[in-house]
DNA sequence: GTCTATAGCTAGATAGAC
DNA sequence: GTCTATCTAGCTATAGAC
């Protein structure tokens, strides 16, 4: 076999670069193909259900980087609430660039008729509210407050991105990660 | 000179709903006038420009549809602040369906090379602002604090509507707009 | 595993009849 | 003003050499 041009994590990450800020109708195989440094036919070798399936596996590989760096570090044992807060924050905003790139569930939510696509999507959110709904919980929270700050955690990021975007300003989505730090700080 | 086959606000608002679900490169002119019932040429000879100002129009009217029903609501004089923002949400539930309909914004905010459009989404971001800030100040915050209540708003719509796209679950938004009440409620 | 070349199609956009 | 018909470019996807 020949060597591969480019491991998966890289071409998954420049994938994922593409479909963020084009989103799925917006990105074209020549665009993934430039972005990857390789061929059309190459990325239909790697992945053979096309431009769909780059999706869904692009899909999958952020509801594995949320779960080890949101869920699994939010509900870590023994370590201080706090801590684990500030790691969080800490990962979402290295993700997100602090704010110059925009969130890819939100890139591939517009209407497409790809249901996996859409399930996969609602998986993400669920994880990412499950997390901050323990961490709450864990302060003293009821159950019922839990839910709702990690509910508000998330609106927190979505929004905050939606308006850097717009307004090409990132600090909107620096100081939603601020109001996310408030949200579960007891005072 | 034939008559209309449909006008030109019914036009918009068919135009309007395509963009917002299907983005603009996901939006076809197929899908386009199919919506309005229109022809392909018929849509060129409204639009000259084709679906970039097809795109441009849309986005024209929305900042009109904000500055009826959002700027000049929250802004007139000799009306209880209290009863300005109850309405001013309301009509924020009517543009979104309660929940049921996405942002145009945030639709059409993605990498597509126009410039234009990135200048009109920004300008109706800065509107929506510049409203909501008035309220704050009149209802006696300072104006820094005027502000952020005035950007927390706008994040608590365009994250609230994500969350209700990406989970399909519209209450996200009902349960933003009891947020947004909050924000300017003083107790 | 990657490449060049190309098939087949649909997109945006235009011409011209009525 | 709306329509049918059509052009060209770009798209997704495939075939087959290396």
């Amino acid at each position: 076999m020949r060597p591969q041009k480019i491991d998966d994590a890289k071409l998954i990450e420049g994938l994922m670069s593409v479909l963020q800020s084009k989103g799925f109708e917006g990105a074209s195989l020549n665009d993934l193909a430039k972005a990857t440094g390789l061929q059309k036919a190459s990325l239909y070798h790697r992945f053979p259900g096309g431009k769909n399936e780059i999706a869904v596996m692009v899909l999958e590989f952020v509801y594995t980087w949320i779960k080890d760096n949101i869920y699994l570090v939010l509900t870590e044992k023994g370590v201080a609430p706090a801590t684990k807060l500030q790691r969080a924050i800490q990962h979402t905003k290295e993700l997100y660039q602090n704010g110059e790139k925009s969130c890819i569930l939100n890139a591939l939510s517009l209407d497409s008729g790809l249901v996996a696509v859409g399930d996969q999507i609602s998986k993400i959110m669920l994880l990412w509210m499950e997390a901050f709904t323990a961490l709450g919980v864990e302060q003293g929270f009821t159950a019922a407050q839990a839910k709702a700050k990690a509910r508000q955690s998330l609106v927190l990021v979505q929004g905050s991105l939606v308006l850097s975007k717009g307004l090409s300003d990132p600090s909107h989505f620096q100081k939603a990660m601020v109001d996310v730090k408030m949200l579960f700080t007891n005072e």
